[in-house]
DNA sequence: TAAATTAAGGTCAGAAAAGGTCAAAAATGA
DNA sequence: TCATTTTTGACCTTTTCTGACCTTAATTTA
């Protein structure tokens, strides 16, 4: 039990647990726990992706960091993960209608909401057919649904 | 953050919050910040370049001077055919960076939405390079944008 | 007035300072 | 055992910063 990729989450856990989003070096970081810098991308992508509800956005260069940003995603808290299961890598034009349709029902989106999403997805798709279309689909769905599921409450 | 380019970045800022346009000296403004002169370039290159709305005009020679001019981006009734107009079919990374800067300052996204707007789609495009992610990269930001655009308006 | 001088700003390549990627090795646990 | 997770390190990419050298415009001087 209790990895070091464990005590760093733990200890980044803790930063955020007092701020929405945090900054980090990861060369500082990795000092830190006396590992490798890559450790540090490790535990970002196992822990603090956005299916567990994080943002990671990062710059390079002096002064480069890494910021983590924690996402309010109270009403449906495993919507991201169960979306990319359902959605996963093609997706058919009958699949989304019946997705689309359960959010629905479930209110996790508006009428409207859905009607607009199959719209924009629809005239994105227009001269596009067969499995290309269900790849591009299945990108557009996704873009589109955890963009609208991103529950703004700060400012 | 806050490289010195950063720091230079938000003084100018601030200037030109209070004014459209503000005039500035290159070698003064590169002793004031210690600095390099062509540092300041860097920053007017990378910071108030035309995507992020901002034109910059100079002289050279005695009385020389730059100036950097905010162009105000106008409230277009119509912002979805807008952005379809923007974007495109292909679509950079520094493109899209300056126009979600540009639509935070506008204050047409919170930066919380356009912080998950650049990270979901930075997700979308893992393993995508060259002309083939422009063009995803702007059926991408299309839908995410036009979902976020519209949301206020159902209900 | 033409040439020389001075006073700006511009360009570009390379160094420095971050963070990223990927595959192999090591550890873990069912 | 053997599949999965963690850890490591070699190598890559991006961003920032610096300095040498170039161009342009105004001013001074012969």
């Amino acid at each position: 039990m209790s990895s070091l990729s464990d005590l760093i989450e733990q200890y980044l856990r803790e930063q955020l647990a007092r701020a929405e989003s945090i900054e980090i070096q990861r060369r500082q970081l990795a000092r830190m726990f006396r590992c490798v810098p890559s450790q540090i991308n490790y535990v970002l992508e196992t822990r603090f992706n956005i299916h567990r509800g994080y943002l990671v956005h990062s710059r390079r260069g002096g002064g480069g960091f890494i910021r983590i940003t924690r996402i309010n995603w109270e009403p449906h808290p495993d919507l991201p993960r169960r979306l990319e299961e359902i959605i996963g890598g093609e997706f058919s034009q009958e699949e989304m209608d019946g997705l689309l349709y359960r959010l629905v029902e479930a209110e996790v989106l508006s009428e409207n909401e859905a009607i607009l999403v199959e719209s924009v997805i629809q005239q994105e798709l227009t001269g596009v057919s067969g499995k290309e279309a269900d790849i591009l689909r299945a990108r557009l769905l996704r873009v589109a649904l955890l963009t609208l599921c991103h529950q703004d409450y700060s400012d």
